[in-house]
DNA sequence: AGGGTGACGATCA
DNA sequence: ATGATCGCCACCC
């Protein structure tokens, strides 16, 4: 499960981001957000900046909120307030299931 | 074996 | 909008 999670949360390309939620979705554990925290925590070399909550708001506090600003920033991710630019910065995972006709 | 815990999410006051 | 609560569930004592 967890190597499912980090997998997706590897397709995150660079200047995209994605929710806790919706990479759980993408790994085939909807509702497992919990367990997306585990991974981005027990697994290193992952784009750990570019996962945040739903609606793009960033959930961690103090100076790595900060950090996790600066890196987004700096890959040309734009932010509304506290909250990222969803409709022009979420990454759309591929269907696990489809609209693939048959 | 059992209870506590979260970089969550949805819902309600 | 903010804070509390509940549901969730693998992981860590």
């Amino acid at each position: 499960m967890r190597e499912r999670i980090v997998a997706a949360i590897r397709k995150i390309p660079r200047g995209k981001v994605s929710t806790y939620g919706a990479v759980a979705r993408a790994a085939g554990y909807p509702g497992a957000a919990r367990q997306v925290v585990r991974a981005l925590h027990t697994s290193m070399g992952l784009p750990w900046h570019r996962v945040l909550g739903v609606g793009g708001e960033i959930k961690l506090r103090g100076d790595s909120a900060f950090e996790q600003r600066l890196r987004l920033e700096a890959e040309g991710v734009t932010f509304r307030g506290r909250r990222v630019n969803m409709s022009q910065h979420e990454f759309k995972f591929p269907r696990p299931k489809a609209t693939r006709k048959r």
